[in-house]
DNA sequence: TGGTTGACGGTGG
DNA sequence: TCCACCGCCAACC
């Protein structure tokens, strides 16, 4: 198969975002990174879209510079979800990103 | 097997 | 600050 590294790189993504504590964002980049591959964050928000269950925090998957990004449409609905975690969401993007950004999820946060 | 898509990132205007 | 174009990797058809 051509690349099967998807099933290991996809079970890194999942398992990334999973790391997520709760009032903690995470951008693509960050989770591609975690998952091996900083420069997959395209594949990244694939395989969110793909995702859509509720064992993996996908809402605290957040675009670069602090931005919503998407949900599926349900874009307002993710940004209920991270208010109600303590992360001020100011229109689409999130305000003090740097402070809620996780980047170090990788130390088994919590 | 090959091509297109996509919850994007970054830079430029 | 917002919009548009280009570049990237993996999954899906």
């Amino acid at each position: 198969m051509k690349a099967r590294a998807g099933s290991t790189f996809a079970a890194r993504v999942l398992a990334a975002v999973r790391r997520i504590p709760r009032g903690r964002v995470a951008t693509y980049g960050d989770v591609a990174a975690a998952a091996g591959k900083p420069r997959a964050w395209r594949a990244v928000g694939n395989l969110m879209r793909n995702c859509r269950r509720a064992d993996v925090p996908c809402h605290r998957v957040i675009g670069a510079g602090g931005r919503l990004g998407g949900y599926g449409g349900n874009v307002a609905f993710k940004r209920s979800l991270l208010l109600a975690e303590g992360i001020q969401v100011s229109g689409s993007r999130i305000r003090h990103v740097d402070q809620v950004r996780l980047t170090d999820f990788n130390t088994r946060a919590k």
